[in-house]
RNA sequence: GUCCCCAUCGUCUAGCGGUCCAGGACUCCGCCCUCUCACGGCGGCAACAGGGGUUCGAACCCCCUUGGGGACGCCA
């Protein structure tokens, strides 16, 4: 069965996690999936934010059938549909359920903070809601601009069935008239998101519990319009390592941030997936893997935390498990250009075992193809302690052979080294570092040529260290 | 202030009245593998927020407290 789901963003920044998770599990939830993009904020919605959020989510591997990028993609952005807020608008004054509302912002903020200061809870104060049709034409006439706000019956009682919290009811009283229209004419968000859910088909309506306590004014609002009402799933919210609400300061990124850092879409999509939502399978899931193991029943329904461990943790996975032709593709150009193509599988498997992110390999780029590589500072201090008879052993090996278990046969016997003392000052020597990949690998890449040069360049690294002493 | 939601290791979580002196993953620590770092394998540390009920029996059900989150916008 078709199970309509959407993600409707509104471009006035950067998508960052909390939002990607909830397109994720927004498409995680259904089998046909809307993009829809809500800018009916004029002030902030910017044609740029448009663009990258479409770009984020391709780059995600979320995929829509329907909305931007398809023919009748306009019908998908709010903007291009005020006509169809205004015929509802229409419906809803002739019925006498929507009213002309002229209180300034101003006013409302003061009322507003004078009934929290009394202790009372912010309600609109029903200023305008029983204007005269003289007032009103007068007002208009004086070329006033009202809002328009919805009619709440105070003993109304609205229930629905939230997929994850169960059964939700809330009180007429507890909620004011609310504004639908802006006094720009623009709808306002409860107004136009609530209809196009309901005219778009969407059959579930997934999106953070920060609307949940919203959802009852959406519902009025259908059943005024005698409109279809979705389900709902309201799920946790997302919170920053610190356990407070998610912003730049605790670990919010945005999507592109993680991107142009070199995180794998499905890393990300792995992290993210397992935030407030569990999957048997505790290992790196393809998007085959992540739509089958998904289920409304496996959300938590409490707020959880991102954590930079966990997303570093699946990234980590997606190395190690990627083929090699796509880790190849992902490194910078620089390499895929000039790495000789003899190296390339060698190389590939030195990324995947020591590299988190495709730029990390740059450092083993560079180890490899220059003659000399960065020293560390570890590393030198390694070289500064072997003495003269150690490099002369290597000098030896590398004159004898080109083979790796010979060489260190050669080590071996001519110096009398083994185990550490003879494989640290070894790796030090050959890539300018103690960490890395195994050594047999290194010494297989490395012509005979920079293996000399390290030698002697070592050699007098150490022999400086002798005269000074 | 009113209304709503939530509460298990440091973090993400399993658990849906007995099989839980609470299981997994990440982190951290140890051991093993390797003539070297890492990778890998094995093991360890570590939690039911507190208080009342209900019950033969409670992490699981109810109430209160505490703590967190959300809504009450001409933001979405």
């Amino acid at each position: 069965m078709e199970k309509k789901t959407r993600f409707a963003p509104s471009p006035t920044g950067y998508m960052h996690i909390g939002n990607a998770r909830t397109a994720l599990f927004s498409y995680l939830a259904g089998n046909r999936f809307i993009l829809r993009i809500e800018d009916t904020d004029l002030q902030r919605s910017q044609p740029q934010f448009v663009d990258a959020l479409i770009e984020d989510l391709q780059w995600l591997g979320i995929t829509w059938q329907e909305g931007p990028g398809f023919p009748d993609g306009e019908q998908y952005v709010q903007s291009r549909r005020s006509g169809i807020y205004r015929d509802c608008l229409q419906q809803l004054v002739h019925a006498d359920r929507a009213y002309p509302c002229f209180c300034s912002t101003d006013e409302l903020a003061r009322t507003r903070a004078r009934q929290l200061a009394m202790g009372r809870p912010p309600r609109y104060a029903g200023t305008c809601s029983h204007l005269s049709r003289e007032d009103i034409a007068d007002r208009i006439g004086r070329g006033e601009q009202p809002s328009y706000r919805f009619r709440v019956d105070a003993d109304d009682i609205v229930r629905f069935d939230d997929l994850v919290r169960g059964e939700q009811i809330f009180h007429g009283r507890d909620i004011g008239d609310f504004v639908i229209q802006r006094s720009d004419d623009s709808a306002a968000f409860f107004f136009s998101n609530a209809i196009d859910d309901a005219m778009m088909g969407v059959d579930l309506v997934v999106r953070g519990e920060d609307h949940l306590s919203n959802t009852p004014r959406q519902l009025m609002l259908l059943s005024a319009l005698s409109l279809r009402q979705p389900q709902y799933a309201h799920i946790a919210l997302i919170l920053g390592d610190d356990g407070t609400p998610l912003s730049k300061r605790n670990g919010s990124q945005s999507i592109r941030e993680l991107r142009e850092s070199g995180f794998f879409p499905l890393a990300v999509i792995n992290a993210l997936a397992r935030i407030g939502h569990h999957y048997q399978d505790d290992r790196l899931l393809d998007w085959q893997a992540l739509v089958a193991g998904f289920s409304m029943t496996n959300l938590s329904h409490s707020p959880a935390r991102h954590d930079m461990q966990h997303l570093l943790h699946w990234q980590h996975s997606c190395m190690k498990s990627m083929d090699s032709q796509s880790i190849f593709t992902a490194l910078p150009a620089i390499i895929q250009h000039e790495l000789p193509v003899s190296l390339r599988e060698d190389f590939i498997e030195i990324v995947r075992y020591n590299c988190l992110f495709p730029a990390d390999a740059m450092i083993w780029f560079d180890v490899l193809t220059r003659s000399v590589p960065d020293m560390q500072e570890d590393a030198r201090a390694m070289i500064r302690q072997c003495i003269p008879e150690w490099f002369n052993a290597v000098a030896a090996a590398i004159a004898t052979t080109t083979d790796y278990k010979s060489f260190i046969e050669t080590i071996k016997t001519t110096g009398g080294y083994q185990g550490k003392s003879l494989f640290m000052p070894l790796r030090a020597m050959l890539s300018g570092r103690l960490d890395g990949p195994e050594l047999a690998r290194i010494f297989a890449m490395l012509s005979p040529g920079q293996l000399s040069e390290r030698l002697e360049y070592c050699r007098a690294l150490s022999g400086e260290n002798h005269e000074n002493l």
